[in-house]
DNA sequence: AGCATAAATAATAA
DNA sequence: TTATTATTTATGCT
């Protein structure tokens, strides 16, 4: 599974998936990746039919099926990704975007499904769960729209604060700031925030998030000069 | 102080505390519990009518009266406690959560109270301090909140200590000493510490850390199997 | 379509 | 109990 090879290895390659005819069409792990291609293709169709988003649907299922598929309460978004998809032990293996990419590039949200990761076993796994919902909500979305918003879920429950965007004249002060000090404390964020009108809350995270920055650059940097002091 | 009865000795106990009328209305070295407990009360109530956090009085209190308050740089948010509370020679012959958790089990912070086991002495003396310094920050208050942030704020004090990341080379080993013994003597401990070349506070708080961790893992264990074998 | 990075969450040091 | 770091997730932009 080391090997250096991109088409012999376990791992799916575009070649397999879309035109290797010598694999018996695409079947990995005793799964039939041109099946689960077809329902993946079919069930975002269904899906956007009913007007649903790929969150709404996460959410009902993890209130359908239980707990026991959201695996966490991370991040609402995971849940269908949790049903989909193996978290990390299967960053090797997946299928990869070209197999979704294919799907409905001008969709609602071709970027979303591209970066689903998908391993064979999951999606086999999943889809007959899927599928169930899906007919559920299909039924109930024949009976009134009205069946459906109750079906799908009450409550849209909390929202992720929008990204904030930063001005070029806040990151510069931001920056000056952060050479000084990465760590300021209560105090000095309070001031900074209030200086350039943003949430302290904000200005918290961006320090952490610099912090976590730099510490990767530096990471990268030892990496790359190993011993050796190459400029 | 080694006596079994939990009654006799000069630790307090709830019954002293309470409903002992024998005692002069709970008096204990000298120090008028019940004015202890009457302070701490009418104290909870104006830091939260300026709405400041406990952790905003504990800095403001050690830049104020200068570190000899502090007591340690271990954590801020120790200040305040180091102020009302001996730390660790202290852990018996205090004024028990009986006490505190009757102050105000609604407001803001009534577990952190309530964790705050005070020894008498230690109150009388900081009680003081803590008057003058509420009565100048009320003063600040009443002469605009622009002034009693200025108060408050005034420097950043002592900084809390950045985490330490131990390596996974120290972790491997400090848990094999921890699977040993869980709770290692000053002297080892400093062994330890001399070994791994880390301050010995620090490992000293990882071990705090780990049996707690510990503690709640058993818990958790314990809360989903009651007793019972039921598969 | 992919990167840069803001936000969210989990783990754990203080 | 709080705060910081480690890790993950997702989104705004190009």
């Amino acid at each position: 599974s080391a090997s250096s090879s991109s088409s012999s290895s376990s791992a799916l390659s575009v070649g397999q998936l879309v035109s290797n005819p010598q694999t018996a069409a695409g079947e990995v792990d005793g799964v039939n990746l041109e099946e689960i291609r077809e329902f993946a293709k079919a069930f975002k169709i269904r899906r956007l039919s009913l007007g649903l988003t790929q969150t709404q649907v996460g959410q009902a299922l993890s209130a359908t099926e239980g707990p026991a598929y959201s695996q966490s309460a991370i991040c609402r978004h995971t849940i269908l990704r949790s049903h989909f998809f193996l978290p990390q032990e299967a960053q090797e293996n997946t299928i990869a975007s070209s197999l979704t990419a294919k799907l409905n590039p001008g969709l609602l949200y071709p970027a979303r499904f591209e970066k689903l990761d998908i391993t064979p076993k999951s999606a086999q796994k999943i889809k007959p769960v899927l599928e169930r919902w899906m007919a559920e909500a299909e039924a109930r979305h024949r009976a009134g729209m009205q069946n459906l918003t109750e079906f799908i879920g009450s409550e849209p429950s909390k929202k992720r604060k929008r990204r904030t965007s930063f001005t070029p004249q806040a990151l510069e002060i931001l920056n000056a700031h952060f050479e000084k000090n990465t760590h300021p404390s209560g105090q000095e964020m309070t001031e900074i925030a209030e200086k350039l009108n943003y949430d302290r809350e904000v200005v918290r995270v961006w320090f952490c998030n610099k912090r976590q920055a730099l510490k990767n650059t530096i990471k990268r940097l030892k990496q790359h000069e190993p011993a050796t002091a190459v400029p």
